[in-house]
DNA sequence: TCCTATGTTGTCAT
DNA sequence: AATGACAACATAGG
């Protein structure tokens, strides 16, 4: 689930349930989803509240009216989840934040592969993780200069968050689809005609999916993640969508539509 | 049993 | 030093 549109509605959603309310409780079922001790989290946390977020590409940050920035990472199947009453805690919400009056943000992970931690400076944070600008503010200037330093397939490199913060897998099949790049081009043989077709069609997609709170049903009926299966038709060819592995990742494409 | 899954990171070889 | 390929991480479901 969690790429930027995602993050970006998880991040609406803290900011519609969770602000301004004071944190009384800290609870963690699996401190491996930790990145710091249990106790740093809780001398943090309580007392505070959260009063604004920020994302960058899938990393949120909850910002305390204390020094202390909670940073959360979501993983392959991580999501919030704000409820009421700890007997209504939900499925692997590993983590939970108590506020008064009984109510919890729960951070929901079932793969763990997510975490938390603690930073205090956003700044040094982004620099210490590798991430550019998160994609959806991504200049064009800027994106070339990142992708064109690079020797490798387009498709690992728009996943590669120091190039554009926020890409994961589905976007980058949906961008090459609409761009009409085969995920396996490599970058140095791309003209600047395609690039700019890749970077359009990485902010169109970001933004219809922002638009659409990353409800994939919800997106246009031309969206390639509609036919992300192997064996489905292609919208523009007779043929039909393969499945390739690039870069380690599942990689669905149309072969007549997106050529080498 | 084996394979797959929307992510990141460490290791190893080049 | 930089880069890329690939396994590992943890878990559920087909």
């Amino acid at each position: 689930m969690p790429e930027l549109p995602e993050v970006e509605t998880f991040r609406k959603y803290i900011e519609g349930t969770s602000l301004q309310q004071k944190i009384v409780g800290f609870d963690c079922a699996d401190t491996r989803l930790l990145k710091k001790d249990r106790e740093v989290f809780e001398e943090a946390l309580i007392g505070q509240s959260f009063v604004d977020t920020q994302r960058i590409g899938k990393y949120l940050f909850l910002l305390t009216n204390g020094d202390d920035v909670l940073v959360m990472h979501f993983g392959m199947t991580g999501r919030p989840a704000y409820f009421r009453g700890l007997e209504e805690r939900p499925k692997y919400a590993h983590i939970i934040y108590q506020f008064e009056n009984d109510f919890f943000l729960g951070f929901q992970n079932k793969r763990k592969f997510g975490w938390n931690d603690l930073t205090r400076d956003i700044s040094a944070y982004q620099q210490a993780a590798g991430l550019s600008e998160d994609a959806r503010s991504l200049s064009y200037t800027h994106f070339l200069a990142a992708v064109q330093r690079r020797k490798t397939y387009i498709k690992p490199v728009l996943m590669d968050q120091s190039v554009a913060a926020g890409i994961g897998n589905w976007m980058a099949d949906e961008i090459l689809y609409q761009a009409q790049v085969h995920p396996e081009k490599k970058v140095e043989d791309l003209d600047e005609r395609h690039l700019q077709a890749i970077f359009e069609a990485m902010k169109r997609v970001i933004e219809t999916a922002i638009d659409k709170e990353a409800n994939y049903s919800d997106f246009p009926s031309e969206f390639f993640i509609h036919i992300r299966k192997t064996g489905e038709s292609c919208h523009h060819t007779e043929g039909h969508i393969e499945k390739l592995t690039v870069g380690g990742r599942s990689t669905y494409y149309s072969p007549e539509w997106q050529q080498l």
